[in-house]
DNA sequence: CGCTTTTGACCAGCGC
DNA sequence: GCGCTGGTCAAAAGCG
């Protein structure tokens, strides 16, 4: 996953995320979710990763990149246990940020913005905006600690990244076969 | 002009 | 059947 500066709002930067990779300090991913389907009890809600100190100490520096990979893994873990579907993946991160949509690499289209009773702040929808890619997600803030942003993806891409095609940076995604993308992107080896 | 956001309306599922 | 709730649609407006 990659973070900037900015959001949806400012499309004049939403290609750019390898150039303004924002201060890890200023975000703080404290949980990523692996969801299934049938939520037939809480239980089926896992956490794979809980505190934040496992990724503030990542070698990187960027703790969104090792969430990223280990839900990747995670992913293709459940894809051949459960015979899951491409569609058929929710994964929720609960970060820490002032930025209520983070740039993760892909171009979203918000399509609708809904107060929900369980939560005093809003809940927005997204889809991606490539053709034919029917990923979702919605973002919110936590309504225990606002300062936490609720990010659930819906479904994975069957399209490269943005940042990959137009930074030629495709040859460095080996984890993302043709036609079969990722709930969330694979960063880029910046060794 | 093309793309995005906004936002009210609409729809489906669920509980009573 | 009715009301509530969450999710989606689509027209209008904004922006570069």
């Amino acid at each position: 996953m990659f973070v900037t500066m900015n959001g949806p709002e400012d499309h004049n930067h939403s290609h750019t995320c390898f150039e303004e990779i924002v201060d890890p300090s200023y975000f703080e991913l404290s949980d990523y979710l692996l969801l299934e389907d049938d939520f037939e009890e809480d239980s089926s809600v896992k956490t794979m990763a809980s505190s934040a100190e496992n990724f503030t100490g990542s070698s990187n520096g960027f703790p969104c990149r090792e969430a990223s990979e280990r839900i990747n893994s995670n992913i293709r873990c459940n894809s051949g246990r459960k015979s899951k579907t491409a569609t058929e993946f929710r994964v929720a991160f609960r970060t820490k940020s002032e930025l209520e949509v983070m740039d993760d690499g892909f171009r979203w289209r918000k399509y609708g913005k809904k107060s929900v009773k369980s939560s005093p702040n809003p809940r927005n929808y997204y889809k991606c905006s490539s053709e034919g890619c029917l990923v979702k997600k919605r973002v919110e803030r936590d309504r225990e600690d606002s300062s936490y942003v609720i990010t659930t993806y819906e479904g994975v891409h069957n399209h490269e990244s943005p940042c990959f095609v137009n930074r030629n940076y495709k040859q460095m995604s080996p984890a993302v076969p043709p036609n079969r993308g990722s709930p969330i992107p694979l960063s880029p080896n910046f060794s």
